[in-house]
DNA sequence: ACAATACGTTAGCCATCGCTAACGCATTTG
DNA sequence: CAAATGCGTTAGCGATGGCTAACGTATTGT
């Protein structure tokens, strides 16, 4: 059982859901928006669905991936974790701070 | 200008993150809360700083991190953007759905 | 049956990662 | 002044990561 966020973080794989999220897709299709081999893509796809981030099932010699909720839920839960409320403070503060010096400007 | 999704997303980084939340701290007062040494710390710190989501300043012999706001002010952007409105609903669905699943417990 | 398609799997390569040990540099303390 | 403290830096190691090339396996089309 993986970390799901590990998991998420890499660039290619939050690609990959992103594509998933407008729907199921084959592998074929999701490969065909990358610069890399259809077997990187299929090994990406075993490491989402090892976090349990998609699901696959086969239809025809077809495989279909799409996302997962509740493993996207998990994925959810453990980011909203990490936004404590300090750091939600902090992050707002700088916002606010932020626009205060916009509206400085000459 | 390492992707700051990425750096963030290594455990120990991300525990990193949130003791800074609470206030800021010097480098052996942050090491004493993990099981590597002093030195790892510092290269993970060094991590967060290249990735703009901490600050440091020196105080005596004493250097004092920080988290940077607009840093992850940046980071909490990056993650707003990954969570589509697809994605949003996909969790929602499942959440409804197990909520469901809960109701109907003999 | 045979070729083509849509995959998964594997070996192997190279880069990166997290880590420790050892050292060096500034700063404070005695 | 010397010793101690608080750090950063570096070399080097083992492990992991992403990738390609090559092959194996169902499934479909002709």
């Amino acid at each position: 059982m993986p970390d799901v966020l590990y998991a998420a973080a890499e660039p290619t794989r939050r690609r990959l859901l992103q594509l998933l999220a407008s729907g199921p897709r084959t592998v074929s299709d999701l490969a065909s928006h990358f610069p890399v081999t259809r077997s990187a893509i299929s090994q990406h796809l075993g490491v989402l669905a090892e976090a349990g981030l998609v699901v696959n099932r086969k239809e025809g010699r077809r495989r279909i991936y799409s996302v997962d909720p509740s493993g996207m839920a998990s994925l959810r839960s453990e980011t909203d974790r990490f936004w404590s409320s300090e750091l939600d403070q902090l992050v707002a503060d700088a916002a606010a701070l932020a626009s205060t010096i916009r509206s400085n400007d000459s």
